[in-house]
DNA sequence: TATGAATGAGTGTTCATTCAT
DNA sequence: GATGAATGAACACTCATTCAT
């Protein structure tokens, strides 16, 4: 029996919620779920979400700031464990393919919902995925590269790739980490 | 400065609702769109676009199929002039960037509308996409490559992180051309 | 091989159009019937129908005016070898069920679209219904009755009870004729 | 004048909505009626309607099930009464044309507005229709009557008469128990 | 915290009709 | 006689949101 008294029920109708709008909003993007949708899933009158969010847009941003800590706790896990640069660099490529791909509709939101899509609040929503990817931009600083390796192009294509792999992922066609280290190795190859 | 004069006019409001429709589709997404919207943009009232198009849905499958008609005649024009394998790819590569993110709202639309956001049409819209990326597949068939590297892989990586491009394209940091060619520098370098 | 220099060709898209809004009013009611819907059961654009007739109003009072001349025209035709008064009255009653249930759309159009459906021209319409129906007043008139009779319940009752027979009429349990003759029969018994 | 301080407000708008939609549904007929003129009857904004039904059919669908229901039971208390058949008949009938002609929308609605009109719910309004017309069939088959009288046809022709009055009825001209009298007295006559 | 009931603007779409060609 | 193209109003319905209870 579980002690219901003791542990403070701290908002869990908000994280149903958060988790409805999450899981929709990936699946069928910001536009074409309405506030309907998303009362209907977690078992609530539309009214009734106002409570908890007083917008809608509030809804989407606070799907992207939890999917930004999702991410960012994710891949900081996996690179506690390592030391080497190409194997820090791997290990984040596998835990972000593994969230996006598996894990997490947070993260999908925050790869499949743009800024663009929603003007009113894309100066908030802009600087959450910046600073997640700024990981990215550490860790192949520190890589050991030629000298005439263009970093940036080597970050934006690393990145996108494992992006846009949620329009074809099919989880019988290999692992979300197969997926991860397939990329880096045609790219490590020769970079060294 | 279109002349208007001497251009038969035949049907050329259902070309200019095409433009509109590409155009906002391609910057908001399918679903943020209103035919209102389109229609204001074209200075038409929203009825009359039911004369040229029976439906918002076919309104976008007429936009798709100009997409991928325009992605397919760029690319295999470009294509004409080269023979090395290598080459063809890159030419393939620097066309599509072009395209993609300098030179049409209609193949725009085709990487940012995604089937499953219309799942009305969705079997109508997958083919039409498949059969533009079946270019790229036979490109790197024709590679010369080391055994052990995985075409598939490579073909995913490439496209993937050219089409999520238009979600980091600056005009100031770089042609469509450069980043192509970029991108394929990165991945060459060790493959030959 | 007919001779179509000859027979003057006299507006038969007219009558094609009469034919096919009849036939759709009949079965689904004027307002639920769009001229689009008439245009394309004749093969022809909604705009070309305004040659023939100037408004979906007039073309259903061309239906309501071809409807009673051929239920008048039916009716006359059948009281034509009939002196007895019994007689004729079964003879018209037939040849109403006939038409009504069997031969005309026009003839339903009269009895299922009503005047007050169509406010504009209920005032046409009227007038029309009635004319027709007086043939049976004059018929009842002729019956050699009891004193006693109520001649006007009898003709409300027996138009009545036969209009109504479009709702139920199944051609599988008897033919019109019969369901005139069975009425007629069951009020003819005592009546005499 | 409504007691608005005594009755409980609960829902009171729906039933409003519903009184206006059969009002307005009887009058007009269901496709000549828009929601926007049922909204407007009752006060209330479109959009605001569909807090308490889903569709127009839906509301059609609840008018008919009302209407039934009203028609059911103030024939099943007019039977209460009576033990003759013949008398159980007439009761049955002069209910029945009462409740058509000068009682309730809802029951004008029932033999207005046609299953076939509204091809999408047609399945659910059938049996609605037979269940009530079930009644006469029971009432008929009671009666005593010579053994060659076909009790459908008499069924048939009595309910068609009274419920086609509703096209020519007029207050001045007898009142709807007298309408009913004098149809069963024809049929009377000789029947027994 | 949540509900019942509403709002006002907006959705995609259809309507009868018009008219230059 | 008919078409291509449009109009403007209306259609059934959905939207995000509000607020008294």
């Amino acid at each position: 029996m579980p002690d219901t008294t003791r542990a403070p029920r701290q908002d869990n109708r908000r994280i149903q919620l958060l988790d409805a709008a999450a899981a929709l909003f990936a699946e069928h993007g910001f536009h074409a779920v309405s506030m309907r949708d998303i009362a209907r899933n977690v078992g609530m009158l539309p009214g009734s979400m106002y409570y908890h969010f007083p917008s809608k847009n509030d809804l989407l941003l606070a799907t992207y700031e939890e999917g930004v800590r999702q991410l960012s706790q994710r891949v900081d896990l996996a690179l506690a464990d390592e030391d080497e640069p190409w194997a820090r660099l791997e290990a984040a490529c596998k835990a972000h393919a593994e969230i996006l791909l598996n894990e997490s509709d947070y993260a999908q939101v925050i790869l499949s919902v743009f800024p663009r899509d929603v003007a009113a609040i894309s100066d908030n929503l802009k600087p959450l995925r910046d600073g997640y990817e700024d990981r990215f931009r550490i860790l192949i600083e520190a890589l050991p590269l030629a000298a005439d390796v263009d970093r940036n192009s080597l970050r934006l294509m690393l990145l996108g790739a494992l992006n846009w792999s949620k329009n074809w992922y099919n989880p019988r066609h290999g692992s979300p980490r197969e997926i991860a280290t397939d990329m880096l190795a045609l790219l490590k190859r020769s970079l060294v």
